[in-house]
DNA sequence: GCAAAAGTGTTAATCTTACACCCATGC
DNA sequence: GCATGGGTGTAAGATTAACACTTTTGC
């Protein structure tokens, strides 16, 4: 079910209809980002209004009123791609009147950061499928704007904190993070000065491997430390400071 | 109308009834900033929920079926305060299953910044009173995870952009400047680096005025230059990089 | 004249940027 | 042996941090 389709069971009706002064719609869509390919990509599905012909959108639905929001974008995520320990975080509710042609809807943006690779993934089914951010040029609803607001506040936390490891398998070049994090900040990084910056965080440790199957010279396997592993998502268990 | 009740008039349950599917309560907070007395302290309300008995809220109100996000934080504010033209930034959404004791209510919280001493502000009168954020050691609800999210933003924002003027009258002395921004972060400033900084930021204007009334030597008045007045608050006008 | 804060520069330390060569591997 | 990226250090520039004395005013 998404934010697309506006109906409840009727048992969930039942259960909540001594608040039936409550009257507008909440939901959440979640920015699925992934990486693959030297691209940054964001997961979405062809929406199923006429009012968006043609166009894709965000993965979301409405809050249950017996869950959180925090574990209803982890439901969205976990029902989508079958992930259930991913990267999380919420980032901006949108609330405009006219946002969703069906009525009053307010939704509650998160991020989420997965690794594309991750053979647990089955996403070809259904209609979902990964986009390029940098071709991506409207979307239904406001989700353009959704996905706009999530693609800034990915920007500004990655340097900061040791997020995008999330978008990477376990072990992984520092060729292939100093890619992805070109791919994000949308610039070229100094080879010598950005290996100098990620070794003075010390979030990484050094596995003794190798890189397999690349036409050149293999660089070392890296991994991240696991004390920074799946920081937490909400405000009760706050973004670790590093 | 605070979020401590629950109720609707009857003409806006009617103009919504066609969405009565959708029975979880949405509301705002605001978490309303002021200086004073080389202290930040934030605008309270008695709650006047049982569950809560002698403890402070914040203000707010359940979102209107007709009014978007920050309209609803406006309204409230203009209500509350008697200000329309104040800084209003959205902060974060808090929905814990059993954060409001009478039903399901997600909040989106808001911090604004206003002066204290701004002779249009109506406070004594209600049961509203500043607070020395110091001191709050408890608050109804969630409300003291709301507050410190929101001093956290604050921090966070204070050094990048030129919104702590907000708190302050339009004419103020650097040394009532560098004192604010210390209240904010919790720390002493030395006065050469902070004054470096903040002219290195090209923020104000030199009025050609003194300070006075002060016991000592008085200090060159400045000003927020205008093209930095009044940030944009929504994500439809997004906050001002400068 | 004393108390209080205004106003103002320099130096050292740190961080950031720019930049080039040899090495190991696959083909 | 050639193409590709791996791996490494240094010097210049920019930013930040530490620090003290003279001046102006109110009382």
């Amino acid at each position: 079910m998404t934010e697309n389709d506006l109906r409840l069971k009727t048992a969930e009706i039942e259960k909540i209809s001594h608040l039936d002064y409550f009257n507008i719609g909440i939901s959440v869509d979640c920015v699925i980002f992934g990486y693959d390919d030297k691209d940054l990509k964001v997961l979405l599905i062809k929406s199923d209004l006429e009012e968006f012909e043609g166009l894709y959108s965000l993965l979301g639905d409405l809050v249950r009123p017996d869950e959180d929001l925090d574990t209803a974008s982890y439901r969205i995520l976990k029902e989508r791609t079958g992930l259930d320990d991913v990267y999380l975080e919420q980032v901006h509710s949108f609330g405009s009147l006219d946002r969703h042609p069906s009525g009053r809807v307010i939704t509650v943006a998160y991020y989420s950061l997965v690794d594309i690779k991750n053979h647990r993934l089955r996403v070809d089914s259904n209609e979902l499928h990964w986009h390029s951010i940098q071709t991506i040029k409207n979307l239904a609803f406001d989700h353009k704007l959704i996905l706009d607001t999530c693609s800034a506040r990915l920007q500004e936390q990655v340097m900061d904190y040791p997020v995008i490891f999330n978008l990477l398998p376990e072990k992984f070049s520092l060729r292939e993070l100093q890619e992805l994090y070109e791919a994000i900040l949308g610039l070229e990084l100094d080879r010598r000065n950005f290996r100098k910056k990620i070794a003075l965080k010390d979030w990484l440790i050094d596995t003794e491997e190798m890189e397999e199957n690349v036409p050149h010279r293999p660089g070392k396997l890296h991994k991240l430390k696991s004390e920074y592993k799946k920081i937490a998502v909400s405000k009760q268990g706050v973004l670790n400071p590093v």
